[in-house]
DNA sequence: ATGCCGTGGAAACCACGA
């Protein structure tokens, strides 16, 4: 079972490559992120015709998440992180598809920090610690995937000392990154690549696609009893290439059957 | 060192992203 994660960045903007993708790729499951288009503006029909089933929470001009299936049904359990009533950003959506619990989210940038933004950032990153607390006791197979905003290490930002003060490397959002961890996640692609430069994300200019100037800000953790089903992983970089594409890639991974 | 590009929406620029 193929399980795939896209920060779309505009998915009607993006549709063309996001079926194309979906087509060559097939992923079982899909998380979006960076819909920016409210809930009546998702591409819904081409969604189904490409043969995914789709839960989306979306969202005017920002953010918006999704889940699609193909073949499979979608459980929604929720689209709200729980914990800020007053959060209204659609950065959370979470189902039960083929008995597994996945999270879909996209944690708030929080530039410029410090400042009201980054605030939100670590605040944000602390009720999703908690919810995820709640998942990971919970012991059913749980995957939390998404845009994460976070370069875990120094291996994972090409010029680390130029984002040492950047929201997604300073060190109280790494640190945030490292308590989420310690419950007992596994990040699938350090799993299997521990030593190994990997990037999902590519800025638009100074041809950063071309240098390879990158960040590994798209994530999956996997819970203990997920983890063991681990085969495969990795980024789809070459869609980064296609004309019109996301400043993101595509992240995946392989589970074994049961 | 820097939104230099890209998207969406409103209004022929602005907010926002990482």
């Amino acid at each position: 079972m193929r399980i795939a994660t896209y920060n779309v960045n505009g998915v009607n903007g993006r549709l063309p490559v996001l079926l194309r993708w979906l087509d060559e790729t097939k992923p079982d499951v899909a998380c979006l992120q960076e819909l920016k288009a409210p809930n009546e503006k998702f591409p819904l029909q081409a969604i189904k015709d490409a043969g995914y089933n789709v839960i989306w929470h979306g969202q005017k001009s920002w953010n918006g998440v999704a889940i699609l299936a193909r073949g499979m049904e979608i459980q929604e359990i929720g689209r709200v992180l729980p914990g800020d009533p007053e959060d209204l950003h659609s950065r959370y959506i979470e189902a039960l598809v083929d008995g597994i619990h996945i999270g879909c989210l996209y944690l708030p940038n929080g530039n410029p920090a410090p400042g009201p933004k980054f605030d939100y950032k670590l605040q944000w990153f602390e009720r999703l610690t908690i919810h995820a607390k709640a998942l990971i006791k919970s012991g059913t197979p749980t995957i939390l995937t998404g845009d994460y905003n976070v370069m875990p290490t120094e291996q994972d930002v090409y010029k680390p000392e130029r984002w040492v003060n950047d929201a997604l490397f300073r060190p109280e959002t790494r640190a945030a990154f490292q308590k989420l961890m310690a419950q007992g996640w596994t990040d699938a692609i350090r799993k299997l690549y521990p030593d190994k430069t990997i990037y999902t994300f590519w800025d638009y200019f100074r041809n950063a696609y071309e240098r390879d100037a990158g960040l590994r800000i798209d994530h999956f953790l996997l819970s203990p009893s997920i983890e063991k089903r681990l085969k495969a992983a990795g980024v789809d970089r070459n869609v980064r290439g296609w004309e019109k594409s996301s400043d993101h890639g595509p992240v995946w991974i392989e589970l074994a059957d049961e």
